[in-house]
RNA sequence: GACCCUUUCAUCUAGUGGCCAAGGAUAUUGCGUUUUCAUCGCAAAGACAAAGGUUCAAAUCCUUUAGGGGUCGCCA
Protein backbone atom coordinates (compact mmCIF):
# COMPACT_ATOMS: atom_id res chain seq x y z
CA UNK A 1 0.00 0.00 0.00
CA UNK A 2 1.37 3.43 -1.01
CA UNK A 3 0.48 6.40 1.57
CA UNK A 4 1.70 9.62 1.15
CA UNK A 5 0.58 13.19 2.63
CA UNK A 6 1.13 16.67 2.37
CA UNK A 7 1.83 18.36 5.40
CA UNK A 8 1.71 22.56 5.28
CA UNK A 9 2.23 24.32 8.35
CA UNK A 10 -1.41 27.31 8.37
CA UNK A 11 1.30 30.16 8.33
CA UNK A 12 0.65 31.17 4.70
CA UNK A 13 -0.72 30.56 1.66
CA UNK A 14 0.04 27.40 -0.44
CA UNK A 15 3.51 28.40 -2.26
CA UNK A 16 3.81 26.81 -5.92
CA UNK A 17 7.06 24.51 -4.60
CA UNK A 18 4.53 23.11 -2.05
CA UNK A 19 1.66 22.97 -4.76
CA UNK A 20 4.69 20.63 -6.57
CA UNK A 21 5.72 17.90 -3.78
CA UNK A 22 2.18 17.78 -3.04
CA UNK A 23 1.58 16.71 -6.83
CA UNK A 24 4.13 14.15 -6.64
CA UNK A 25 2.82 12.84 -3.53
CA UNK A 26 -0.66 12.92 -4.57
CA UNK A 27 0.28 11.30 -8.63
CA UNK A 28 2.27 8.73 -6.78
CA UNK A 29 -0.57 7.72 -4.15
CA UNK A 30 -3.30 7.84 -7.25
CA UNK A 31 -0.64 5.90 -9.71
CA UNK A 32 -0.61 2.87 -6.68
CA UNK A 33 -4.41 3.10 -6.16
CA UNK A 34 -2.82 4.36 -2.33
CA UNK A 35 -3.63 6.91 0.17
CA UNK A 36 -2.80 10.57 -0.07
CA UNK A 37 -3.27 11.94 3.86
CA UNK A 38 -3.28 15.57 4.65
CA UNK A 39 -2.01 16.49 7.86
CA UNK A 40 -1.59 20.29 9.47
CA UNK A 41 1.58 20.91 10.93
CA UNK A 42 0.27 23.66 13.56
CA UNK A 43 2.41 22.60 16.68
CA UNK A 44 3.38 26.66 16.57
CA UNK A 45 0.50 27.95 18.71
CA UNK A 46 1.38 31.49 18.20
CA UNK A 47 1.75 31.58 13.99
CA UNK A 48 -1.09 29.82 12.76
CA UNK A 49 -3.89 31.27 11.83
CA UNK A 50 -7.37 30.09 10.25
CA UNK A 51 -7.18 32.00 7.12
CA UNK A 52 -3.94 30.31 6.14
CA UNK A 53 -5.20 27.02 6.39
CA UNK A 54 -8.16 27.81 4.88
CA UNK A 55 -6.44 29.23 1.85
CA UNK A 56 -4.64 26.15 1.42
CA UNK A 57 -7.44 24.01 1.24
CA UNK A 58 -8.82 26.52 -1.34
CA UNK A 59 -6.34 25.98 -3.10
CA UNK A 60 -6.07 22.21 -2.88
CA UNK A 61 -10.05 22.27 -4.76
CA UNK A 62 -9.05 24.39 -6.91
CA UNK A 63 -6.32 22.39 -8.84
CA UNK A 64 -8.55 19.42 -8.40
CA UNK A 65 -5.97 17.62 -6.10
CA UNK A 66 -8.32 15.80 -3.29
CA UNK A 67 -6.97 14.22 -0.05
CA UNK A 68 -8.19 11.07 1.50
CA UNK A 69 -10.00 10.85 4.79
CA UNK A 70 -9.86 13.39 7.17
CA UNK A 71 -7.00 16.17 7.50
CA UNK A 72 -5.47 15.50 11.05
CA UNK A 73 -4.21 18.47 13.01
CA UNK A 74 -1.00 18.25 15.06
CA UNK A 75 -2.28 20.39 17.49
CA UNK A 76 -5.34 17.79 18.45
CA UNK A 77 -2.43 14.82 19.20
CA UNK A 78 -0.23 16.59 21.66
CA UNK A 79 -1.46 13.51 24.25
CA UNK A 80 0.41 10.83 21.66
CA UNK A 81 3.17 13.01 21.44
CA UNK A 82 3.44 13.06 25.17
CA UNK A 83 2.76 9.59 25.51
CA UNK A 84 6.10 9.35 23.70
CA UNK A 85 8.10 11.70 25.45
CA UNK A 86 7.76 10.37 28.83
CA UNK A 87 8.38 6.43 26.90
CA UNK A 88 11.32 7.59 26.04
CA UNK A 89 12.57 9.51 29.64
CA UNK A 90 11.55 6.24 31.11
CA UNK A 91 13.83 4.30 28.73
CA UNK A 92 16.41 6.40 29.26
CA UNK A 93 16.79 7.42 25.56
CA UNK A 94 15.53 10.99 26.11
CA UNK A 95 16.45 13.13 29.17
CA UNK A 96 15.77 16.90 30.34
CA UNK A 97 18.09 19.53 29.75
CA UNK A 98 18.36 22.86 32.42
CA UNK A 99 20.42 24.97 29.86
CA UNK A 100 19.20 28.17 30.16
CA UNK A 101 19.03 30.19 26.69
CA UNK A 102 21.63 32.48 27.59
CA UNK A 103 24.00 29.31 28.12
CA UNK A 104 22.55 28.38 24.96
CA UNK A 105 23.39 31.29 23.40
CA UNK A 106 26.87 31.69 24.83
CA UNK A 107 27.56 28.12 23.54
CA UNK A 108 26.86 29.20 19.78
CA UNK A 109 28.75 32.04 19.30
CA UNK A 110 31.38 29.88 20.70
CA UNK A 111 30.84 27.61 18.54
CA UNK A 112 30.44 29.86 15.49
CA UNK A 113 33.59 31.83 16.24
CA UNK A 114 35.41 28.39 16.34
CA UNK A 115 34.23 28.11 12.81
CA UNK A 116 31.81 24.94 13.61
CA UNK A 117 28.70 23.88 13.00
CA UNK A 118 26.52 25.15 15.88
CA UNK A 119 25.59 22.17 18.26
CA UNK A 120 24.21 21.79 21.87
CA UNK A 121 27.11 19.92 23.47
CA UNK A 122 25.12 17.28 25.59
CA UNK A 123 25.92 18.93 28.53
CA UNK A 124 22.97 17.03 30.54
CA UNK A 125 22.98 13.79 28.66
CA UNK A 126 24.39 11.50 31.82
CA UNK A 127 23.30 14.69 34.41
CA UNK A 128 22.67 12.92 37.67
CA UNK A 129 22.85 16.14 39.84
CA UNK A 130 20.99 18.40 41.18
CA UNK A 131 19.17 20.79 38.68
CA UNK A 132 19.48 24.39 38.77
CA UNK A 133 16.23 26.80 40.33
CA UNK A 134 14.48 28.35 38.20
CA UNK A 135 14.78 26.62 34.73
CA UNK A 136 11.99 24.92 32.81
CA UNK A 137 13.66 22.02 31.53
CA UNK A 138 13.16 20.95 27.69
CA UNK A 139 13.28 17.86 26.63
CA UNK A 140 16.51 16.10 24.15
CA UNK A 141 16.71 13.18 22.89
CA UNK A 142 19.85 11.23 22.87
CA UNK A 143 21.48 11.33 19.33
CA UNK A 144 24.47 8.82 18.22
CA UNK A 145 27.87 10.01 19.41
CA UNK A 146 29.42 8.17 16.56
CA UNK A 147 29.67 6.63 13.32
CA UNK A 148 27.18 8.42 10.75
CA UNK A 149 23.42 8.52 9.89
CA UNK A 150 23.17 6.84 6.47
CA UNK A 151 20.22 6.81 4.60
CA UNK A 152 18.65 6.25 1.00
CA UNK A 153 16.72 8.77 -0.72
CA UNK A 154 14.83 8.18 -3.48
CA UNK A 155 15.98 11.57 -5.89
CA UNK A 156 19.30 11.68 -4.50
CA UNK A 157 20.61 8.15 -3.48
CA UNK A 158 22.82 7.48 -0.40
CA UNK A 159 23.03 10.42 1.57
CA UNK A 160 25.50 9.81 5.10
CA UNK A 161 25.72 12.30 7.73
CA UNK A 162 28.46 12.00 10.79
CA UNK A 163 26.53 11.87 14.27
CA UNK A 164 28.92 14.09 15.26
CA UNK A 165 26.71 16.56 13.10
CA UNK A 166 23.32 15.65 15.31
CA UNK A 167 23.14 16.76 18.53
CA UNK A 168 20.67 15.76 20.93
CA UNK A 169 17.69 18.04 19.77
CA UNK A 170 14.85 19.32 21.74
CA UNK A 171 12.07 17.26 21.32
CA UNK A 172 9.51 19.13 23.89
CA UNK A 173 10.29 22.84 24.98
CA UNK A 174 10.38 23.93 27.88
CA UNK A 175 6.30 24.41 28.36
CA UNK A 176 5.85 20.68 27.07
CA UNK A 177 5.06 21.28 23.65
CA UNK A 178 6.19 18.80 21.32
CA UNK A 179 8.72 19.97 18.58
CA UNK A 180 8.58 19.58 14.47
CA UNK A 181 11.04 16.61 14.40
CA UNK A 182 9.69 14.70 16.57
CA UNK A 183 6.17 15.00 15.85
CA UNK A 184 6.91 14.45 11.91
CA UNK A 185 8.55 11.09 12.84
CA UNK A 186 5.61 10.15 14.43
CA UNK A 187 3.03 10.83 12.78
CA UNK A 188 4.88 9.83 9.45
CA UNK A 189 5.21 6.62 11.27
CA UNK A 190 1.32 6.06 13.07
CA UNK A 191 0.15 7.32 9.69
CA UNK A 192 1.30 4.72 8.03
CA UNK A 193 3.27 6.55 5.20
CA UNK A 194 5.08 4.39 2.71
CA UNK A 195 6.93 7.37 0.69
CA UNK A 196 7.88 10.84 1.95
CA UNK A 197 8.18 13.32 -1.01
CA UNK A 198 9.28 16.49 0.64
CA UNK A 199 11.53 19.83 0.00
CA UNK A 200 15.46 19.25 -0.01
CA UNK A 201 15.13 22.25 2.89
CA UNK A 202 14.23 18.96 5.10
CA UNK A 203 16.83 16.41 3.58
CA UNK A 204 18.96 17.85 6.81
CA UNK A 205 16.01 17.08 8.70
CA UNK A 206 16.10 13.28 8.25
CA UNK A 207 19.16 11.95 10.09
CA UNK A 208 16.84 14.05 13.00
CA UNK A 209 14.06 12.29 12.47
CA UNK A 210 15.93 8.78 12.12
CA UNK A 211 16.50 9.01 15.28
CA UNK A 212 13.68 9.18 16.03
CA UNK A 213 12.38 6.64 14.69
CA UNK A 214 15.35 4.48 15.75
CA UNK A 215 14.85 5.37 19.60
CA UNK A 216 10.99 4.49 18.93
CA UNK A 217 10.98 1.85 17.01
CA UNK A 218 9.17 2.74 13.88
CA UNK A 219 9.61 1.38 10.57
CA UNK A 220 11.34 4.78 8.15
CA UNK A 221 9.33 5.43 4.79
CA UNK A 222 10.85 6.04 1.85
CA UNK A 223 12.30 9.90 1.64
CA UNK A 224 12.51 11.65 -1.57
CA UNK A 225 14.17 15.21 -1.64
CA UNK A 226 12.84 17.44 -4.30
CA UNK A 227 15.18 19.79 -5.34
CA UNK A 228 13.58 23.99 -5.24
CA UNK A 229 12.16 25.94 -7.34
CA UNK A 230 14.34 28.70 -7.97
CA UNK A 231 13.72 32.07 -10.25
CA UNK A 232 15.33 32.19 -13.89
CA UNK A 233 18.40 33.55 -12.83
CA UNK A 234 18.45 30.12 -10.45
CA UNK A 235 18.18 32.78 -7.30
CA UNK A 236 15.11 31.95 -4.36
CA UNK A 237 11.87 32.54 -5.65
CA UNK A 238 10.52 35.40 -4.12
CA UNK A 239 7.59 37.68 -4.77
CA UNK A 240 9.44 39.85 -6.95
CA UNK A 241 9.59 37.42 -9.18
CA UNK A 242 5.76 37.03 -10.02
CA UNK A 243 3.36 34.50 -8.38
CA UNK A 244 4.05 32.38 -5.51
CA UNK A 245 0.76 32.18 -4.44
CA UNK A 246 -1.01 29.29 -6.36
CA UNK A 247 -4.09 31.15 -5.86
CA UNK A 248 -2.64 33.94 -7.33
CA UNK A 249 -2.58 32.26 -10.81
CA UNK A 250 -6.24 31.52 -10.47
CA UNK A 251 -6.42 35.77 -10.12
CA UNK A 252 -3.99 36.04 -13.66
CA UNK A 253 -6.16 33.67 -15.50
CA UNK A 254 -3.90 30.29 -15.43
CA UNK A 255 -6.43 27.06 -15.75
CA UNK A 256 -4.85 24.19 -13.38
CA UNK A 257 -4.52 21.86 -15.72
CA UNK A 258 -2.14 24.19 -16.81
CA UNK A 259 -0.25 25.11 -14.10
CA UNK A 260 0.15 21.36 -12.94
CA UNK A 261 1.17 20.19 -16.40
CA UNK A 262 4.19 23.20 -15.58
CA UNK A 263 4.73 21.85 -12.05
CA UNK A 264 4.82 18.19 -12.88
CA UNK A 265 7.59 19.09 -15.64
CA UNK A 266 9.86 21.34 -13.24
CA UNK A 267 12.46 18.24 -12.22
CA UNK A 268 10.78 15.52 -13.79
CA UNK A 269 10.09 14.12 -17.43
CA UNK A 270 9.42 11.17 -19.53
CA UNK A 271 11.30 10.78 -22.69
CA UNK A 272 9.94 14.32 -24.83
CA UNK A 273 6.55 14.69 -23.48
CA UNK A 274 5.97 18.05 -23.11
CA UNK A 275 1.56 17.88 -22.21
CA UNK A 276 0.23 15.82 -19.52
CA UNK A 277 -3.65 14.97 -18.82
CA UNK A 278 -3.64 14.56 -15.00
CA UNK A 279 -4.46 11.24 -16.38
CA UNK A 280 -0.97 10.46 -18.01
CA UNK A 281 0.45 12.02 -15.26
CA UNK A 282 -0.65 9.72 -12.64
CA UNK A 283 0.23 6.82 -14.84
CA UNK A 284 3.73 7.56 -15.98
CA UNK A 285 4.82 9.42 -12.88
CA UNK A 286 7.65 8.02 -10.90
CA UNK A 287 9.23 9.56 -7.81
CA UNK A 288 12.60 7.85 -8.69
CA UNK A 289 13.11 9.57 -12.16
CA UNK A 290 13.03 13.22 -10.13
CA UNK A 291 15.73 15.03 -10.99
CA UNK A 292 18.62 15.85 -8.75
CA UNK A 293 19.05 19.52 -9.24
CA UNK A 294 16.52 22.88 -8.62
CA UNK A 295 15.06 23.96 -11.40
CA UNK A 296 13.93 27.58 -12.67
CA UNK A 297 10.54 29.06 -12.66
CA UNK A 298 10.09 30.22 -16.65
CA UNK A 299 6.70 32.07 -17.23
CA UNK A 300 7.02 31.50 -20.80
CA UNK A 301 6.32 28.00 -20.70
CA UNK A 302 3.89 28.29 -18.14
CA UNK A 303 1.91 30.36 -20.34
CA UNK A 304 2.12 28.05 -23.69
CA UNK A 305 0.69 25.18 -21.36
CA UNK A 306 -2.25 27.66 -20.67
CA UNK A 307 -2.14 28.85 -24.19
CA UNK A 308 -3.08 25.03 -25.30
CA UNK A 309 -5.02 24.06 -23.07
CA UNK A 310 -7.58 27.23 -23.33
CA UNK A 311 -7.49 26.03 -27.15
CA UNK A 312 -8.33 22.65 -26.39
CA UNK A 313 -10.86 23.06 -23.89
CA UNK A 314 -14.70 22.05 -24.63
CA UNK A 315 -16.23 25.26 -25.15
CA UNK A 316 -19.08 24.76 -22.50
CA UNK A 317 -16.35 23.95 -20.09
CA UNK A 318 -14.53 27.19 -21.16
CA UNK A 319 -17.72 29.59 -20.88
CA UNK A 320 -18.45 28.54 -17.40
CA UNK A 321 -14.92 29.03 -16.09
CA UNK A 322 -15.01 32.63 -17.95
CA UNK A 323 -18.05 33.56 -15.93
CA UNK A 324 -15.45 34.14 -13.16
CA UNK A 325 -13.59 36.32 -14.90
CA UNK A 326 -16.56 38.42 -15.59
CA UNK A 327 -17.65 37.24 -19.11
CA UNK A 328 -21.19 35.73 -19.31
CA UNK A 329 -21.32 34.28 -22.77
CA UNK A 330 -23.02 30.98 -21.27
CA UNK A 331 -26.44 31.49 -22.73
CA UNK A 332 -25.06 33.52 -26.06
CA UNK A 333 -26.19 31.49 -29.22
CA UNK A 334 -23.10 32.52 -31.17
CA UNK A 335 -21.43 30.76 -28.22
CA UNK A 336 -18.82 28.48 -30.45
CA UNK A 337 -18.29 31.51 -33.15
CA UNK A 338 -17.23 33.73 -30.31
CA UNK A 339 -14.61 31.24 -28.63
CA UNK A 340 -13.78 30.03 -32.14
CA UNK A 341 -13.02 33.71 -33.01
CA UNK A 342 -11.03 34.55 -29.53
CA UNK A 343 -9.60 31.36 -27.75
CA UNK A 344 -6.30 31.37 -30.51
CA UNK A 345 -5.68 35.08 -28.87
CA UNK A 346 -5.93 34.40 -25.12
CA UNK A 347 -2.97 33.00 -23.37
CA UNK A 348 -5.21 33.52 -20.24
CA UNK A 349 -8.50 33.50 -18.96
CA UNK A 350 -7.79 37.68 -18.49
CA UNK A 351 -6.94 37.97 -22.10
CA UNK A 352 -9.64 35.74 -23.31
CA UNK A 353 -11.78 37.65 -21.70
CA UNK A 354 -10.86 40.50 -22.36
CA UNK A 355 -10.63 39.26 -26.66
CA UNK A 356 -14.21 39.03 -26.07
CA UNK A 357 -15.34 41.86 -24.69
CA UNK A 358 -13.62 43.69 -27.29
CA UNK A 359 -15.63 42.18 -29.63
CA UNK A 360 -18.67 42.24 -27.23
CA UNK A 361 -18.64 45.67 -26.49
CA UNK A 362 -19.64 48.61 -28.91
CA UNK A 363 -15.63 50.43 -29.03
CA UNK A 364 -16.15 53.64 -27.22
CA UNK A 365 -12.83 54.81 -28.12
CA UNK A 366 -10.67 54.13 -31.21
CA UNK A 367 -6.87 53.98 -31.36
CA UNK A 368 -6.03 56.83 -33.34
CA UNK A 369 -3.01 55.52 -35.16
CA UNK A 370 -5.15 52.77 -36.71
CA UNK A 371 -7.91 55.29 -37.38
CA UNK A 372 -5.97 57.73 -39.01
CA UNK A 373 -4.15 55.52 -41.15
CA UNK A 374 -7.95 53.25 -41.78
CA UNK A 375 -9.88 56.29 -42.34
CA UNK A 376 -8.02 57.71 -45.14
CA UNK A 377 -9.10 58.11 -48.56
CA UNK A 378 -12.41 56.43 -49.30
CA UNK A 379 -13.09 55.02 -46.43
CA UNK A 380 -16.31 56.25 -45.30
CA UNK A 381 -17.67 56.07 -49.04
CA UNK A 382 -17.08 52.35 -49.05
CA UNK A 383 -18.19 51.78 -45.81
CA UNK A 384 -21.30 53.58 -46.40
CA UNK A 385 -21.91 51.20 -49.57
CA UNK A 386 -20.94 48.74 -47.49
CA UNK A 387 -23.66 49.60 -45.05
CA UNK A 388 -26.02 49.86 -47.43
CA UNK A 389 -25.58 46.24 -49.04
CA UNK A 390 -25.59 44.71 -45.68
CA UNK A 391 -29.13 45.60 -45.21
CA UNK A 392 -30.27 44.62 -48.21
CA UNK A 393 -28.73 41.27 -48.22
CA UNK A 394 -29.43 40.69 -44.58
CA UNK A 395 -32.11 37.92 -45.19
CA UNK A 396 -29.28 35.77 -46.32
CA UNK A 397 -26.81 36.30 -44.12
CA UNK A 398 -26.07 33.05 -41.78
CA UNK A 399 -22.74 32.43 -41.64
CA UNK A 400 -19.53 34.03 -41.61
CA UNK A 401 -18.88 32.83 -45.50
CA UNK A 402 -22.14 34.82 -46.15
CA UNK A 403 -20.61 37.97 -44.88
CA UNK A 404 -17.28 37.16 -46.09
CA UNK A 405 -19.33 37.28 -49.99
CA UNK A 406 -20.63 40.98 -49.16
CA UNK A 407 -17.29 42.30 -49.24
CA UNK A 408 -15.90 40.35 -51.63
CA UNK A 409 -18.69 41.79 -53.53
CA UNK A 410 -17.63 45.34 -52.41
CA UNK A 411 -14.50 44.45 -53.25
CA UNK A 412 -15.27 43.44 -56.90
CA UNK A 413 -18.06 46.49 -57.62
CA UNK A 414 -15.39 49.07 -56.64
CA UNK A 415 -11.89 47.36 -57.93
CA UNK A 416 -9.96 47.86 -54.86
CA UNK A 417 -7.37 45.86 -52.75
CA UNK A 418 -9.23 44.28 -49.43
CA UNK A 419 -7.37 46.44 -46.68
CA UNK A 420 -9.43 49.62 -48.47
CA UNK A 421 -12.37 48.19 -46.97
CA UNK A 422 -10.94 45.40 -44.03
CA UNK A 423 -9.07 48.32 -42.37
CA UNK A 424 -11.90 50.74 -41.87
CA UNK A 425 -14.37 48.23 -41.68
CA UNK A 426 -12.03 45.98 -38.47
CA UNK A 427 -11.63 49.76 -36.55
CA UNK A 428 -15.25 50.31 -36.97
CA UNK A 429 -15.93 47.34 -35.13
CA UNK A 430 -13.02 46.77 -32.90
CA UNK A 431 -11.61 49.98 -32.08
CA UNK A 432 -8.29 49.04 -33.59
CA UNK A 433 -6.59 47.45 -36.47
CA UNK A 434 -6.21 43.85 -35.26
CA UNK A 435 -8.19 40.97 -33.59
CA UNK A 436 -10.64 38.68 -34.43
CA UNK A 437 -11.55 37.47 -38.55
CA UNK A 438 -14.12 40.32 -39.73
CA UNK A 439 -16.30 37.82 -40.46
CA UNK A 440 -16.93 36.00 -37.68
CA UNK A 441 -17.17 38.99 -35.89
CA UNK A 442 -19.85 40.46 -37.88
CA UNK A 443 -21.26 37.26 -37.61
CA UNK A 444 -21.48 37.57 -33.61
CA UNK A 445 -22.76 41.15 -34.29
CA UNK A 446 -25.52 40.75 -36.34
CA UNK A 447 -26.56 43.65 -39.05
CA UNK A 448 -27.57 45.64 -37.06
CA UNK A 449 -25.24 46.04 -34.39
CA UNK A 450 -22.22 45.98 -37.12
CA UNK A 451 -24.26 49.02 -39.51
CA UNK A 452 -24.11 50.30 -36.04
CA UNK A 453 -20.80 50.22 -35.55
CA UNK A 454 -20.15 51.42 -38.89
CA UNK A 455 -22.19 54.42 -38.46
CA UNK A 456 -20.68 55.40 -35.44
CA UNK A 457 -17.39 55.26 -36.66
CA UNK A 458 -18.35 57.11 -39.69
CA UNK A 459 -19.68 59.96 -37.30
CA UNK A 460 -16.56 60.01 -35.15
CA UNK A 461 -14.53 60.22 -38.58
CA UNK A 462 -17.09 63.44 -39.69
CA UNK A 463 -16.70 65.01 -35.97
CA UNK A 464 -12.90 65.08 -36.61
CA UNK A 465 -12.91 67.48 -39.80
C1' G B 1 32.41 29.63 8.71
C1' A B 2 30.97 24.20 9.04
C1' C B 3 28.11 20.29 6.95
C1' C B 4 25.02 18.33 2.94
C1' C B 5 23.13 18.54 -2.07
C1' U B 6 23.78 20.10 -7.07
C1' U B 7 26.03 21.73 -12.24
C1' U B 8 23.70 19.56 -20.52
C1' C B 9 21.40 25.44 -25.16
C1' A B 10 18.64 31.93 -22.15
C1' U B 11 14.84 28.42 -19.57
C1' C B 12 12.52 23.26 -18.76
C1' U B 13 14.66 18.81 -20.06
C1' A B 14 16.39 13.74 -23.04
C1' G B 15 20.81 11.20 -22.02
C1' U B 16 22.64 5.59 -16.78
C1' G B 17 30.49 4.05 -21.09
C1' G B 18 30.07 3.17 -27.75
C1' C B 19 23.26 4.45 -31.01
C1' C B 20 25.61 11.85 -29.22
C1' A B 21 30.39 15.89 -34.26
C1' A B 22 24.30 15.75 -27.90
C1' G B 23 17.65 14.99 -29.13
C1' G B 24 12.80 17.53 -27.79
C1' A B 25 10.02 21.83 -25.77
C1' U B 26 9.53 27.15 -24.50
C1' A B 27 11.56 31.79 -25.67
C1' U B 28 14.34 34.31 -29.89
C1' U B 29 15.14 35.21 -35.34
C1' G B 30 13.70 34.29 -40.49
C1' C B 31 10.23 32.30 -44.12
C1' G B 32 5.30 30.57 -45.36
C1' U B 33 -0.24 30.44 -44.37
C1' U B 34 -3.75 34.53 -42.84
C1' U B 35 -7.41 41.02 -45.29
C1' U B 36 -4.89 42.41 -39.72
C1' C B 37 -3.43 40.30 -35.10
C1' A B 38 -3.15 35.60 -33.24
C1' U B 39 -2.95 30.41 -34.34
C1' C B 40 -0.54 26.97 -37.34
C1' G B 41 3.62 24.97 -40.55
C1' C B 42 8.83 25.08 -41.91
C1' A B 43 13.76 26.65 -40.95
C1' A B 44 17.90 28.97 -38.26
C1' A B 45 20.66 30.00 -34.04
C1' G B 46 21.85 27.88 -29.39
C1' A B 47 24.64 23.64 -24.21
C1' C B 48 27.81 18.79 -21.72
C1' A B 49 31.04 24.71 -15.72
C1' A B 50 36.81 24.14 -15.80
C1' A B 51 41.10 21.15 -15.29
C1' G B 52 43.15 16.54 -14.45
C1' G B 53 42.62 11.27 -14.43
C1' U B 54 40.36 5.89 -15.47
C1' U B 55 39.16 3.48 -20.39
C1' C B 56 40.21 1.06 -26.89
C1' A B 57 36.00 4.57 -26.01
C1' A B 58 33.40 9.63 -21.19
C1' A B 59 28.02 14.33 -21.22
C1' U B 60 27.86 9.53 -18.64
C1' C B 61 32.96 6.79 -13.73
C1' C B 62 36.87 9.18 -10.16
C1' U B 63 39.58 13.65 -8.16
C1' U B 64 40.28 18.79 -7.62
C1' U B 65 38.64 23.76 -8.52
C1' A B 66 34.73 27.16 -9.53
C1' G B 67 29.42 28.51 -9.57
C1' G B 68 24.43 27.65 -7.47
C1' G B 69 21.20 25.86 -3.55
C1' G B 70 20.02 24.03 1.35
C1' U B 71 20.89 23.46 6.69
C1' C B 72 23.14 24.89 11.22
C1' G B 73 16.15 27.35 16.62
C1' C B 74 12.63 25.68 22.81
C1' C B 75 10.05 27.70 13.53
C1' A B 76 7.92 24.29 10.53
Amino acid sequence: MTTTRFAPSPTGYLHIGGLRTALFSWLWAKKNSGEFLLRIEDTDLSRNSDEALSAILQAFEWVGMGYDGDAIYQSKRFDIYQKYVDQLLAEGKAYRCYMSKEELTTLRETQMAKGERTRYDGRYRDFKGTPPQGVEPVIRIKAPTEGNLIFNDGVKGEICIASSEVDDFVIARSGGVPTYNFVVAIDDALMGLSDVIRGDDHLYNTPKQMVVYEALGFKMPNFYHVAMINNEQGKKLSKRDGATDVMEYKTLGYLPEALLNFLVRLGWSHGDQEIFSIEEMISLFDPNNINKSSSNYNLDKLLWLNAHYIKNMPHDKLATLLSEYGVDIGSHKQLDLILNATKERGKTMVELANQINIILNTPTTYDAKGFKKAFKGEATTILNDFSTLLKEEEASLESPADYHAIIQKIVEQKSIGFGKIGMPLRVSLLGKMTGSGLDEIMMILGVDETINRIEKAIAFKKQQI
